[in-house]
DNA sequence: AACTATTGATAAAA
DNA sequence: TTTTTATCAATAGTT
């Protein structure tokens, strides 16, 4: 009689799981699971959904279609956002164009990091398979390819940054440490977010929030 | 032959829906298969989520645990909610610590931009910023003059921040809302505009509408 | 990360 | 809406 190559799927109970591990690997699983359902829940039925998750180390996950932030304010401004497009005529008419001219900055540099993306994930293979923090090396070892990341860690300093100001300018309002990308639709999201993240906490500009405990996180 | 009573499940495209009915009870299903999904995540692994959904007709549903304005707070302040209720605490013990890192780690980018600029390599000269605004000039262009700003402007930023998050925790989480029990865990459905909008207002979390939001920019 | 046996989710019908 | 049924899709355990 031939073996069966794997007992496959168990039924489980809706507990904790114990072994660290095997959480790990749930967790990761079952997040993907969890974003591909929400991207379906999308498209099928032209929704809009954000979601975010903390890991249990503290972690931060998001899945925003259209956008992270755009659903937020939605919700809290309690602005259906297939209404959000009124927005627009409301404020090209308001006197204050700096927040446009922010608006634009943010615009821009959110371009610049979607053309940038491919090869900061490349590097990033690079660097995690050099054993070593890329920006722990001598200058003189930095390749081109690590220069631009560099600069690809510093874009997203910088979109930060304008985050910070648009927020100050709206009223002063918390840490918006959100980078969400747009893919094409229908499906937009932030799988990548702990990736970018790392990227970041990598710059070293950033306290590691998952090795100090704190969650000071950027600010 | 006896008849089938069903064809059951068949597979479909995950593209829109165009039957309203259809749309409607598929809608229905899955969102609360995603919510049940999130339910789980949070017990198995221990994870904290927030999902917020805007249905195609504009109607707001949204799951959290333990809560979702504490997800959302922690989200944008990039505070682990797990770390939250310490946070005052923990901010007026390691915020000069934080700041510090801070400063040592931004030192140690600017020592090797500086480097670089020295050897006048790989990312080539630096061009006179034609930007009007500091983040606007590609990342190899920031002076150290610049950097020295934008290290200020973290820290600015930071104090804000900071004062934000203690006056949020100290105005407190009273939230009754309409909740469904999925696992144990507390969902919130079939939103209450009127309701929230005072809430969101009281905590004034949120500025007004007509002050920001144009184009590509959401704040 | 990849592979399957199973469970769990859900499309269609009532 | 909710339930039932047949089927598809997600994933637990293993490699």
């Amino acid at each position: 009689m031939v073996e069966k190559s794997s007992k496959g799927r168990q039924k489980i109970e809706i507990a904790k799981i114990p072994k660290k591990n095997h959480l790990q690997v749930t967790f990761s699983k079952r997040k993907s699971g969890l974003f591909k359902k929400a991207s379906e829940l999308c498209t099928l039925c032209g929704a809009n959904i954000a979601i975010l998750v903390f890991s249990p180390g503290g972690k931060v996950f998001s899945f925003g279609h259209p956008d992270v932030r755009y659903i937020v304010y939605s919700f809290f401004a309690n602005i259906p956002p297939t209404k959000r497009s009124d927005l627009n005529l409301i404020e090209a008419h308001d006197q204050n164009a700096s927040i446009h001219k922010l608006n634009l900055q943010l615009a821009e540099v959110l371009n610049q990091l979607e053309a940038e993306k491919k090869r900061g994930e490349i590097l990033g293979q690079i660097r995690a398979s050099q054993g070593q923090c890329w920006w722990e090396a001598p200058i003189d070892e930095l390749s081109l390819f690590e220069l631009q990341q560099l600069k690809v860690s510093m874009e997203e300093l910088k979109k930060i940054v304008v985050s910070q100001a648009e927020l100050l300018l709206m009223e002063g309002n918390a840490n918006p440490s959100t980078f969400n990308k747009v893919n094409g639709y229908p499906m937009v999201d932030d799988f990548e977010f702990e990736r970018k993240l790392s990227e970041i906490h990598g710059l070293s500009i950033v306290p590691h929030v998952h090795n100090f405990g704190h969650g000071l996180g950027f600010f």
